[in-house]
DNA sequence: ATTAGTTCTAGTCAATTTGACTATAACTAA
DNA sequence: TTAGTTATAGTCAAATTGACTAGAACTAAT
């Protein structure tokens, strides 16, 4: 599952958005569901979700990171299906490169109606989960790109916690973080004073099994 | 995997240690191993966890939670392996009816030698979710019986996160959280002034998937 | 050119939390 | 009765947080 950062139709805002599948075969055929697919011999589990996610929705996530291995026996009507599920967040440059068609689109992670097998419940745990690690520790940055400003980056948190926050006092916070890298660059083309850019320069906290194919 | 508090034979204060397996067929035949065993089409998860356990160790742990997925190429130089790993915390009452013999043996967690296939990596990222859901959650509870006095939950933070806590702070902070309950009992037969025993009221924090058997 | 409007940014100040420490209460063992 | 030890409450300064003020720096309208 992937999440990226698009702006809301009716405020503009930047809100969190999720690209679905359409099935096209039982069960659930044409609900809408999260892409994915089956493990090979020859692949660990991150390369496999690398690999499905290439293959379904084009896109090549630089944060990847194991959610959840779902296991209840009931969660597809036909047969016994375990999912290990992943989620990546990319930058807007990233997810602009998706490949939307008839059955492929993005949604707001937020307003879903019916999807398939337990996807919906998967993705509110997620949600949970993403709120939970934006709290504490530095996840915001994935879902922006290389330069940012702090008003970004705000609202970033803003999208994701689903409240407002005080600029000037969430700004000191983030400067207090030493990944935060001020740079001499500024944002031009605004209708006010230009923001300065900053960089992030921590890294992607690694997977205790992302060891990938040696 | 299985997490219990029981005295250090040197200083006599409760440190963390597992139930391990001997192997007794390749691959690493007679080296220690996490007990575990293969799912079936007729139970979830965390029954099968659940029922692993009970039939390598004895043990029916109240709290359970799984921890991660590991599914590298090599984790096993004969077959390529997926195990969907849970863990546990036995309260003492609990871990005293380990079945202990020849083959199945408590360790130190962290005093282990070579174990079988990754199952060291795998003890190591425990210990380390261990510490950060200590930091910032109410778990330490799990590996006490139903009344305690603060002073053993101090011991479990100071075993768990490897440091001395002053004794009047950390009361103090215990005591602001809604979850711990003052009881009228005091723990008598103590050298010296008997503590005050408390209560745990909090939920266990349910698994995603923790729908088992319907 | 001036002004109004907006965002960016730095700073103040009180309230809250944290860390280090002191003091007293309550028990056991000598 | 006294010494020793743990339990518990409290103090105080340092650090952090939340609410707020104000000036700086830009654009757009007049």
């Amino acid at each position: 599952m992937i999440f990226a950062l698009r702006p809301s139709e009716s405020s503009g805002r930047p809100t969190l958005w999720i690209p679905l599948v359409r099935r096209i075969r039982a069960p659930f055929k044409s609900l809408w569901a999260l892409p994915g697919g089956p493990l090979t011999h020859s692949e660990s589990l991150q390369d496999a979700a690398s690999r499905n996610l290439r293959e379904t929705t084009g896109l090549a996530p630089s944060y990847l990171e194991q959610l959840y291995a779902f296991g209840g026996l009931h969660r597809s009507p036909t047969q016994r299906i375990v999912s290990i599920v992943y989620w990546a967040l990319v930058q807007p440059t990233e997810a602009a490169l998706a490949d939307e068609s008839e059955n492929v689109r993005w949604f707001r992670a937020d307003r879903l109606g019916e999807l398939a097998f337990d996807h919906k419940s998967i993705i509110d745990y997620a949600l949970w989960r993403l709120r939970n690690k934006m709290a504490y520790g530095s996840i915001a940055y994935h879902l922006l790109g290389e330069y940012f400003t702090l008003a970004q980056v705000r609202e970033v948190y803003e999208a994701v916690l689903d409240r407002e926050l005080d600029p000037a006092n969430f700004r000191r916070q983030i400067k207090a973080t030493p990944e935060i890298e001020e740079t001499d660059d500024y944002l031009q083309g605004g209708k006010h004073r230009p923001p300065r850019l900053y960089r992030f320069t921590g890294r992607p906290g690694l997977d205790p099994d992302n060891r990938s194919t040696p």
